[in-house]
DNA sequence: GGGAGGTTAAGGGAAAGTGTTTAAGTTAAA
DNA sequence: TTTAACTTAAACACTTTCCCTTAACCTCCC
C-alpha cells in the first residue's frame, strides 16, 4: 500500500530544490544527468498538482453545476450570470464582484486571456456558497 | 495531460455512491460486476488518501517535527507544550493560545471530542511559526 | 561568443496502475 | 437461515508512469 503520490526520487529532487541547489548540482549529487533532474522535477510538481485537482474533485462532489462561462464571454459580465442562476437556486454566493473575479482567474488562469473567456468553464456551488471551476 | 488523479470510471462510482445507489445498482448501470465496482471505488479512495499525503508532504518540505499530541492529551494543555518545544528549536509560535487551539481544532475536527485528543496528532512547524498537522 | 541554469523531445526498459472476471469470503438485517 | 451489500484474492491484458540517456534548445549575464 504505497502512500503518497511522489517517488523518492522525486521527494529527494525537490528537497535539495528547497535548499536552494540547482539541478546541475544535484545531478552531480544523485549521479545523473541534470536533464534528468529537471524531468524528475517536472513529474513531481505534476503530481502535486494532479494531487489538488484530485481533492478539488471532491468538493464538487456535493456541489451543483450552476452554469456555464462560454468561450469568448466578457469575464466582468461573468458575476452578474451567477448571481442570477444561484438566485433561482436559492444560494448565495460567497463572494463579492471583486473577489469572485479574482478567484475565477485565480483558479485557473490559462482559460482566461485579458478580460475574455478562452475555453468553456463549468461553474459549480455548494450549499455554502462555494464555487468551483471545472 | 491528464489531471486529477481519478480516473472517469472511479468518478463515475463515486458520484453514483454519493447518490446512495448500492454497488450492485450501480454495476448494473455500467455493465460489471459488482465485485468490480467495489474495487474501483477502493482505487479511488485509496487515491484520494494518496492525494491527501501529496499534500500533507509539502508542508513537511519546509517544516519541522515539532511534537506529538498524545492521544487523551487535554486539549487545552496542548498550547504550553507546543510553546514549550517551539522554544526549544529557538522558533516562535505564530498564534496565541486562543487561536492555536481553534486552528488545532478547525484543521481536523474529527481528531478531537470535545477537550479531548481522540488521536495522535504531529505538529509540525516552519521558520515563520506556521503550524501543520499530520 | 561562451557559460550557467533551465527546458524540451525522442526513445527504451522496468515497474506500477487499471479494469475486468471468477470465485470465495464477511457482515448485518429480515 | 437466507438474502443483500460489501470485501477480498488471484489472475490476465492493457496502459501508464518512472528513470534514464542523448541531443538539442532557450535565456540571461559576463
Amino acid at each position: 500500500m504505497k502512500q503518497g503520490l511522489l517517488t523518492d526520487r522525486q521527494k529527494e529532487v525537490l528537497r535539495y530544490r528547497k535548499k536552494g541547489l540547482t539541478q546541475q548540482q544535484i545531478a552531480e549529487i544523485i549521479h545523473t544527468s541534470k536533464a534528468n533532474v529537471c524531468t524528475i522535477e517536472k513529474a513531481a510538481l505534476e503530481n502535486i498538482s494532479r494531487a489538488r485537482e484530485t481533492l478539488e474533485f471532491l468538493y464538487t462532489l456535493d456541489a451543483i453545476h450552476l452554469c456555464t462561462l462560454k468561450t469568448g464571454l466578457d469575464l466582468l459580465k461573468a458575476p452578474e450570470l451567477i448571481y442570477a442562476e444561484a438566485e433561482k437556486q436559492g444560494l448565495k454566493v460567497k463572494y463579492d464582484t471583486i473577489s469572485l473575479i479574482n478567484r475565477l482567474r485565480d483558479a485557473n488562469p490559462e482559460r482566461f486571456s485579458g478580460r475574455q473567456v478562452r475555453e468553456d468553464v463549468e461553474i459549480y456551488i455548494n450549499k455554502d456558497g462555494d464555487l468551483y471551476f471545472g
